[in-house]
DNA sequence: GCCAACGTTGGC
DNA sequence: GCCAACGTTGGC
């Protein structure tokens, strides 16, 4: 199957890229919105590339690069009512909600920020740039990726 | 901290 | 099924 590639927002307070650069690995747990769980759900596939995007800071933008480690399977932190992103909704028979696993490429050397995005022709049509985009989990054309990983150098 | 945009909930 | 109220996200 051909690589895709996927924009994934992260708060840093939560959890940022040097978080993942010291983990390699980590499930992206704690998704609780049905469009952003079926991307990762039904699209997502192992080597997929990932921009890693830091959200809720000043400057908000990318951060760095990763790659799809593991498929989806069930978000277990859904059935822990001690967590914060717990949803009686979802059994273990039948989960609501999935997570990936994404594992660590590279840093950016500096933040490729918002504004940097919303300025460079050919990106018009990434859904971070679009005014009001919530999404925490959006697909980003392959012209798109290769606009940006120009940018990483 | 403000608030626009958007998703979800629940009464009817 | 409609839609107002409410909660959350996230840029600024």
């Amino acid at each position: 199957m051909k690589r895709k590639y996927w924009l994934m927002k992260s708060e840093p307070s939560a959890y940022s890229i040097s978080d993942l650069e010291r983990e390699n690995v980590t499930c992206w747990d704690g998704v609780r919105n049905y469009q952003a769980r079926n991307f990762m759900r039904d699209d997502m596939q192992k080597g997929d590339g990932v921009l890693f995007y830091h959200s809720n800071i000043v400057p908000p933008g990318i951060a760095g690069e990763a790659v799809i480690a593991k498929t989806s399977y069930s978000d277990y932190t859904a059935w822990d009512p001690k967590d914060p992103h717990y949803d009686p909704k979802s059994r273990r028979e039948r989960p609501t909600w999935f997570m990936v696993d994404v594992q660590f490429v590279r840093k950016c050397r500096e933040i490729i920020t918002l504004a940097q995005l919303k300025e460079t022709d050919g990106l018009e049509g990434m859904e971070v740039v679009k005014r009001g985009s919530r999404l925490s989990v959006t697909p980003v054309s392959q012209e798109a990726w290769n606009i940006i990983m120009r940018k990483f150098r």
